[in-house]
This record gives C-alpha cells, structure tokens and sequence, in this order.
DNA sequence: GAGATCTAAACGTCATACTTTTTCTTGCCG
DNA sequence: CGGCAAGAAAAAGTATGACGTTTAGATCTC
C-alpha cells in the first residue's frame, strides 16, 4: 500500500524512500542523482526535487562533489508521515509497530485527560456514538465495521484533546488499529472488556472527569502494549 | 534563529515557511510559482523545490491551472522539526510552546520507564554525571551551565529509552527547557526540589526501577505544566 | 438555460548551459 | 621525504527556454 499518487515525482519519491528506509541502501551510501535519472528514465529536474524532499526528510545529505550520501536511522524525521508509511510497508514493520505503540500508549491517554477538559458537546456525542457503534459491532463477525468505529473513536479523542499534534496522532493509531486487526485476530471478536473500556472512557469525557478518562485509556494503551509481542516481536529477544 | 544555512534554496525556503506558519498567507491563499521567483530573484528551479519541501511538509498543495495553496493548519506536519521551529520563532510561539510541552509531559515519563530497563551502563553513568553537574552548578548564577546539564540529561532519558521516536524528541526538550530559562527565571537560581528529582530518575534508571524512574519523571513534568502558564498564557483564557 | 467544447493559465517535465563548491591529484619547495 | 599549495575534475547548484498536461472557466451550440 503505497501513497504515491500520480506524476513522475511521487513515483521516484515513493520508490527511493522506501529503498533507503528498508535498509538497501546503508548509512554512508552514496546516490548520484545522473544515475537515478538515467534508473528511472527521468529528467535531472525531477531527481533534484526528489532529492530535496528526502534531504528534508533528513533521510539523505547532499553534498557537492560528492553526491547524495543516506543518512543514519538516528537522523531521520522518523515522525513524518511518510517515513512512517514507509518503515510500516518494509521490512522494518515490527520495529516501527513498537515504537509507534508506545508512541501511541503515552500520549492517548493524556489526550484522553484533556478530551475531558476541552470536548465540546458535539465531541462528546460523536464520541458516545463511537462507543455505542463499537458495542453493537463487537459480536458477529463484523470486525470491519467495529474496526471503522474503534478508529474513529480514537480520532476524536486526539482531537478534542485541543492539541494538534496530538490530533496528528490519529493516523498512526488508525494504522496501528488497522495491522492489529488484520494481522492477529481476524478470526475472533473484540474483547468485550475492551469495548467496555471504550464506553467508560465515553463517559468519563462526558462527564468531564479527566483523571478517570485518562486512567481507563491508561487500561487500553496497556492492552495494546501486552500485543505487542504477538503482532511485532522483539527482535532482541 | 533560522536554520536555513547557505543555498538559495534554504533562504527562500525559510522565508516562506515562516511567513506561511505565522499566518501571513491565511489557508486557501494562492500563491504562484513565478510571482516569487521574480520577488525573491531565483530562478524557477529553485522555487519549484521549495514547493515541494513546502507540499511535503502538507503547508501547500500545488494544482495545475490554480497554484500553490496554502493549507489549514490540520494538514500540517506539526511534527516536522523545521514547521515546530518556524512556529516558536513567529505568532504561533506560544501556542506551540504549550503543545510541546504536553507532548513532553505525556512522553518524557514513558521513556524514564523504558530507560530503566533499557539503559547501558555507559548511558547510566552519563546520567549520573549530568544530574551530579545539575546539582554542582545548581547555585550562584550559573544557569547556562546547568541548563546544558538538563538538557543533556534529558536527551540521554529519551535516548536510553531505546525507542527512536522517543530519541528523535531530544531537540524539542531542549527548545523547551531553553526557552524557560531565557524567558522566565533568568535571575533566579533553579528550584532545589527539581533538582534533587533529577538525581532521583537517575538512580531509579541506574538501579532498572521502571516504576520509579516513570513516577518521578512525571512529578518533573507535571512542573513543566504548571509552568505553562507563565511562559505561554493560555490564549483562550 | 444546460451541456459540450474551446481556451488559456498554471504547474509539470525536459534539455542544456553554466556556476560553485569541494575533493583529489599533482607538483613544487623546503 | 614530507608537507603545502596550486590546479583540475567531479558533482551538485542555478538559470533559462521550450514544450506537455491538466483543469478552471469562458464560450458556443442546441
């Protein structure tokens, strides 16, 4: 699943960051960028400008006279979107799985804390709605369905904690969501203490009770760290 | 403080993405590629990159036939470290600063956990040694050096944790805590309690007390909150 | 007036020439 | 023999002109 959309550009983007963030070109490579234009049959105009978005990546360094040089892992803007996109469609899937639910288990439930504090009456019904959708799909076979609610629950949380970068969040959780349920349990329902879980922390945001939304969150993130060595194993273990 | 270094391309770039973050192009605003190659006298080229930087960033969208458009600040890749420096170096700082130091609060806890369990005995002794320089240069007005201490050891917390998102928010800690120290305390010397907190996460990481390291790392952070206040009033109070 | 067609505006791509920086070589001098 | 300086070459940076492609909007037809 790639995001390259259509035109020259995207394409030749899409196709080195992905190669540089899967490994295949090591730390210390060096890229000519005549050499990718003549690889991908492309003017010199569209590797520069390539080449410039992944340096803004700090995926790469351009240096003159001596070419395209790809940066360490410690460099990267592991948080763009796209890096991301990329880490998750390569082969370093279960490594950026790990990072990005902790990622994720720190930060939803202090969201959720402030989701409390800043939900508008509109938030909260949406979020209610969410719950509710989740409950009435959590049984039968119809994890796509409960899948749709569970993100967008999540969604709404990140955003009406009133922090936009916590907002930025909701398509890492979206993924996350997403691998989890396609990759680990296809088979089964939801379970159920989870989905109660989920309802609770609706009300909890209703009512305007942070601490209580933040520690049932705490609960959900925990669950979601417990799976983590089913769905991304430790490579170090 | 700018970032761009040398190049046509990084002073263009840095001129636009400020002007853009700071509000000065309102979404929906078009701006057109050959109108600021003639304002800032580059050639297209160059204009044509910093668009793409630009669109990667998710600050414009170019279409055909229409120009480059400015978008609303929920497209914006608010983590990308130049938009964050864009933002505390124009009107947004205040709000930016509030949500980073969320970030933090809700990050930095997490990480002291997993530093705990996680930290090579190099990374303990380094952070030892930062919280001692915390402690030696505590009193009589010597708060560079002591916030280069925190700064350090904050970078090593975040490192240690093993999670490179985690490692890759050492530059926003250390925005934060340089901003604090330059714009509310300058004079005083820094409260004796934080410090001897700081001395308490490292013997907790340096003994592997996950539990600990995480508690008392929140009781630093909850301080930064509390601090927000002061350092950037909440607009909407 | 609704729909199809035409046009022009703006970005997208290409090719080429030239500039600038930086590394590496070469050769001089001590 | 070694170090330093001058120079050559390599690769990115910049500029320019031409042409392709998409698409909003005007125009034309029925």
């Amino acid at each position: 699943m790639t995001t390259a959309g259509p035109g020259l550009h995207d394409q030749v983007l899409d196709t080195l960051g992905l190669a540089i963030t899967a490994g295949e070109y090591p730390p210390g490579s060096v890229i000519r960028t005549d050499e990718v234009a003549q690889r991908f049959d492309v003017s010199r105009t569209v590797v520069r400008e390539v080449v410039r978005v992944l340096e803004s990546m700090h995926l790469v360094e351009s240096r003159r006279r001596v070419g395209v040089t790809v940066l360490a892992i410690e460099e990267w803007n592991v948080f763009d979107p796209r890096v991301i996109r990329w880490r998750l469609d390569g082969a370093d899937r279960p490594r950026q799985l790990r990072s990005l639910t902790m990622l994720r288990s720190a930060i939803e439930p202090v969201a959720a804390g402030l989701a409390a504090r800043n939900a508008t009456a509109e938030q909260c019904a949406e979020l209610t709605a969410c719950a509710l959708g989740m409950v009435s799909t959590s049984r039968g076979q119809q994890l796509p369905e409960y899948l749709r609610h569970d993100i967008a629950f999540h969604r709404v949380i990140l955003t009406a904690s009133g922090n936009e970068m916590f907002a930025r969040l909701g398509d890492v959780v979206a993924e996350i969501l997403t691998g989890r349920t396609h990759h680990q349990v296809m088979f089964d329902d939801p379970d159920p203490a989870a989905v109660t879980l989920h309802v609770e922390v609706a009300g909890a945001v209703r009512e305007g009770d942070a601490e209580r939304a933040e520690r049932i969150t705490r609960e959900i993130t925990v669950g979601a760290l417990a799976e983590l060595d089913v769905l991304a194993p430790d490579p170090s273990a």
